[in-house]
DNA sequence: TTTGAAAAGAGACAGCG
DNA sequence: CGCTGTCTCTTTTCAAA
């Protein structure tokens, strides 16, 4: 993960679309050596899918919602219960009060007690509490940084494999 | 949006390197035919963009925290203040007791301590409270739902465009 | 790891059911 | 709207440095 790695994959970030020729000419590449990268940094798991970015909006899911769901019994494998709902989108065990906070797309608002219902109905469940959301800011990929040029970052600096 | 465009977006969300005689056979559609679909599926901002899904773990983002931003002042405005911290993934304006919930990914806590403060810094801003994920059960993709054949939904049918 | 080139494959664009 | 065929560009693979 040096700072061609970053550079590769702030560009695959914005469009994926592009050719390796298109992509090493940006990071100073060619289109082999670009190519050989992007292959190592999937190899490597740096990048786990290529995929498309969809309007919620589109897909009639107008209403986002997080949902700090409070429990009393351990909810440590409940996520299948959770993923079992496709409203919802995330699911994180948090630290704090609640147990889990959840982040529900729904085409309405009825459509979001439907889901607060049926998150109840899970074992263990004791509470739940939403948090609508009235317009999004923005929502972007995670910040690939841009450290050191070298590539002494910590962390995996796999030479064979 | 039928149900084959609903069927296309949902297997380019699992993997868009795939070609469109395979996307075309999966939904029982020649190649050109899914292509064309998927071209016009893009000029109706359905799909937005093709990018990569990066594990934040390898970019050194360990630590996932949603942060509820309180503000005394009117912070409608303030997204772009809040853009300009790279460690910021997600901000939503919210209702209820918080104005603001954004969603941080930061390499250790004491970066996560960091942001806080740059937060705080933000003119009208007048407390945080950051909620830890202790661990994450999953996130994924927006539900492109599976409603009728016939593409009679609500919403956008546009013709020409 | 990078490069350059050759082969295999996929995408873009017709015209036509 | 969808199918098939054609042309072009890209991806993929490989030998070499």
């Amino acid at each position: 993960m040096d700072r061609i790695d970053r550079a590769l994959v702030s560009e695959l970030q914005r469009d994926a679309t592009r050719s390796y020729a298109a992509l090493g000419q940006i990071v100073g590449l060619s289109a082999g050596a670009a190519h050989e990268r992007v292959r190592k940094l999937r190899e490597r798991g740096v990048i786990r899918a290529t995929t498309i970015d969809v309007d919620p909006a589109a897909l009639d899911r107008r209403v986002l919602a997080y949902v700090m769901v409070e429990a009393n019994a351990w909810m440590g494998d409940s996520g299948e219960a959770l993923a079992a709902l496709p409203e919802i989108q995330e699911a994180h065990v948090i630290a704090g009060a609640a147990s889990v906070l959840v982040k529900v797309r729904t085409a309405t608002t009825e459509a979001l007690q439907d889901v607060l219902r049926r998150i109840y109905d899970i074992p263990g469940v004791s509470g739940t509490q939403a948090i609508v959301v009235l317009e999004t800011f923005f929502e972007r990929p995670v910040d690939p940084g841009h450290r050191d040029a070298a590539g002494r970052d910590p962390g995996q600096r796999d030479s064979g494999h």
